[in-house]
DNA sequence: CTCCGAATTTTGTTGCAACAAAAATGGAAT
DNA sequence: ATTCCATTTTTGTTGCAACAAAATTCGGAG
């Protein structure tokens, strides 16, 4: 009668048709397929990914309530557009969560780990100078979340994936340019140096401060597109 | 997540029978009408509370989203059983967030605040000393949500709700009695003075310790109730 | 009494059509 | 041009039935 998850590894869990339509559109959201303010319809959703309106309808329903999309009027969702306050807001709740798990993390952390994290961190700059910045940018998703999935918390991880989907979907237009930098780079290099150093503290700070960075960053984008329009 | 009512700003939304089903459920798990491990169907919440089976389905999406409900099979959702780990997940995301609530929240808190929390308190010392726990518990909810929303982050509040949603549905059934102690009573009075010297980092140390508290008394059940099954 | 497997029942999912409500449209008046 | 209002179109919601798959039951063997 009682089962419980398998422990590590690969989740292969049955999805229905909804699991796969939420996974379709959040991978379009994250990756800028649709401009903040694009109006999302359950029947455009459906044919767009060859889905009933069932499917489609319950990708949306769990995309609203993690606030990926929002209600723009009492039957239009849209994809949102972040105010300064709720960047704000995303922010100080990232600095938390995110330092949280990196500290987590950051323990037991071997070899292996360092490793991954430096191909990441390659992977990273090569892209950058490259000016590859969709694949700066989800190399350095890698990065987070490799350290953060360490922690082993499912809900604290699950979490943070929402906080990102929130920044990503609204910030996707104008966030390559923005998001990383040399800034960026230095941050993940501090974090390295903790791990080898057997430093959870040190890495916890490092994150901290590349959220931070980002957020100036973030911040002064909202800025200046607030003035052009 | 719109509750009941907001402060400030409360667009009353047109709630549909999905949402409505999603509230009544969720209380019934607040107020423990399911033991944990008790199986939850669609057709059974359809029936049970008047509606057609997609709001029930809605409703139910939503709860396993936030992980109030669980999966115990590939079709079945369970009220959720809280492990030590899980616990102890939840805990420090809830010291994490609920202490940055709390910091500001206490921002600018005044006396007409100060004399609401006084009421909760009132009320959950009253509650307590004649054993009627829930009504404690729900005073006790009232007291630090009072802080929690004066901090104007809507995410950040619904994200604590949904903590409190997963420890509140798990522990129903052996919550009331260590939840609240003269502990608690303390350490919400050092909150109030923290208010009153309009220190917030004082009102954070004091909710944290207060959530800390409530741990040890959870997590002490926790291991008393394994040992007797 | 326990364990295992087949038969039976229960259950989630999905597509669909009808409906009410909201959004888009178009045009008239200022 | 702009605003306002009525018309038309679009859209989310809901209930329902069919279906496949899982959970439960039950019986028999060891």
């Amino acid at each position: 009668m009682e089962e419980s998850e398998g422990l590590v590894g690969g989740s292969s869990k049955v999805m229905g048709l909804g699991d796969r339509a939420y996974e379709d559109l959040k991978e379009k959201l994250v990756r800028g397929a649709y401009p903040p303010g694009h109006k999302i319809t359950v029947r455009a959703v459906a044919e767009e990914l060859g889905y009933g309106t069932t499917p489609a309808r319950d990708a949306l329903n769990r995309l609203v309530a993690e606030r990926a999309l929002v209600f723009s009027g009492p039957k239009t969702v849209v994809v949102p557009t972040l105010s300064l306050a709720e960047l704000y807001e995303v922010t100080q709740m990232r600095l938390r969560l995110e330092g949280l798990a990196a500290e987590k993390g950051a323990i037991g952390a071997g070899a292996a780990d360092i490793a991954q994290l430096e191909a990441f961190q390659g992977e990273i700059e090569a892209a950058l100078t490259e000016g590859r910045y969709a694949d700066a940018l989800w190399s350095n998703k890698g990065f987070h979340f490799h350290i953060y999935g360490r922690a082993q918390m499912p809900m604290l991880l699950a979490t943070i994936e929402t906080l990102w989907l929130r920044v990503g979907a609204a910030f996707n237009d104008l966030y390559p340019e923005f998001a990383i930098s040399k800034y960026g780079i230095q941050n993940h290099r501090a974090a390295l140096e903790g791990l080898r150093h057997k430093d959870p503290q040190e890495v916890k700070a490092a994150i901290e401060t590349d959220i931070r960075d980002g957020y100036r960053r973030l911040r002064q984008a909202l800025s200046d597109r607030s003035l052009k329009k």
